[in-house]
DNA sequence: ATACTAATGACACTCAGTGCCGAAGGGAAG
DNA sequence: CTTCCCTTCGGCACTGAGTGTCATTAGTAT
């Protein structure tokens, strides 16, 4: 889990705000949700479940996060922050394909002792049905952080080809990446990166694009 | 729409079928749901509105579609196995990666009447969140297509990383090509992909990969 | 104590999706 | 035509996610 502080001691502090104090946190209730889909897993988990194991109301339970499918995630937003931070910073001599290959593997390296935790979260939001597809909003976002970049730097629009195309082919790389990383215990994060990343470098050379002119007509798909 | 009958006539045909025979079809269902949806919205088109303008009763319409989510996708399975075969046929010298760029193309051509047709449905699929996140599901069976083709080419596990890359990054550059064409409505779906799989090819030309070693820990993503 | 403010939680409501079961509509055998 | 046997249909009730409303609670400032 990202952001917050560390575990515990959310409603002590009685910081000088005004009015009630909220009762619980993002990072508590993350915490508390994730113990209970790991437990019981995510769909034998209701909302009800969560909110009464984090001593608060159901409604309120929504006041922190929009919906159940959000709480594997945690703070993403800052993340994003601190991504779009890190390319900006950059040099501009930097070939771009290079920028977003460091920009990349830097928003996945994190301490060692958040590493059982991460795989955690990410065994849920790889394999739980639900969870993968809501995770799409979220990849959403962060393809955007790509783009955003890479149109700065070759001066076209955001939503163009070009910027779009490598924004989806990083996060694919990258998701593909995790799925290895998921399935070996013993696996570095960083190095599985690195690994596929060379990998579409190379997956197209060493052969012409015929792309021959095709066939007959039939139906559509992604 | 993908499969079955044109548009009208599902109930005629006294089929020599045992039982009770069906009061509609997943084709009727789609046209009239999409009709729904472009008029009012995905999020204001309830599934008793649906099941009232099909004349079917809602628990029916589940019997039909497992979700309202599934009614843009039709019968996603029967193109997935068209893709399949259409695989398996290519010269077993052609470059595996050559061998991926036609059958996704091919995939995706489809007779010019139905253009505006599919182009209403991927409109919705690809804006309207709740589908973007369904989609995912499908996208999945669309990536294992590739990664057993692969797989079989190079001779290596399903899941293993090259396989599973490849037919990632395919997959995200598709989308990515089709985002292009629904923002211009003269372009040509074909070209837009052949363009997009050649920028792939080209993205990591022209500069080596340093990969610098990288800079302190910091928190995770996908 | 009083006023103001922000978070809480109870209640009611909508909508997606599911299990259950009797009823409707069709073919086939008597 | 009647009966039996299928298969689909659709009503009903239920769970669970998510939302709007509003009174209540727990703080700070005066």
């Amino acid at each position: 889990m990202p952001s917050d502080e560390p575990d515990d001691a959310q409603r002590a502090a009685p910081l000088a705000r005004i009015g009630r104090q909220p009762s619980t946190s993002h990072a508590e209730l993350s915490h508390v949700a994730l113990q209970l889909f790991i437990e019981h897993g995510f769909d034998n988990t209701t909302v009800d479940d969560i909110a009464a194991s984090a001593g608060i109301g159901r409604r309120t339970f929504f006041r922190y996060f929009p919906s159940k499918n959000d709480l594997p995630w945690g703070d993403f937003e800052t993340l994003l922050d601190r991504m779009r931070v890190f390319l900006r910073e950059l040099p501009a001599d930097m070939p771009v394909v290079d920028a977003l290959c460091t920009a990349v593997i830097e928003f996945n390296r994190f301490p060692l002792e958040e590493v059982p935790y991460h795989r955690q979260r990410m065994e849920l939001l790889l394999n739980v049905p639900s969870l993968m597809a809501h995770s799409t909003l979220r990849y959403t976002a962060w393809r955007q952080v790509l783009a955003e970049y890479v149109a700065g730097r070759l001066d076209v629009p955001v939503d163009s080809l070009r910027p779009q195309t490598l924004a989806w082919a990083f996060l694919a790389v990258s998701l593909s990446a995790y799925e290895q990383w998921l399935k070996h215990d013993d696996a570095d994060l960083i190095q599985l990166l690195s690994e596929a990343f060379r990998m579409l470098d190379t997956a197209f050379d060493r052969q012409e694009h015929s792309l021959p002119p095709a066939s007959p007509p039939s139906p559509p798909g992604p």
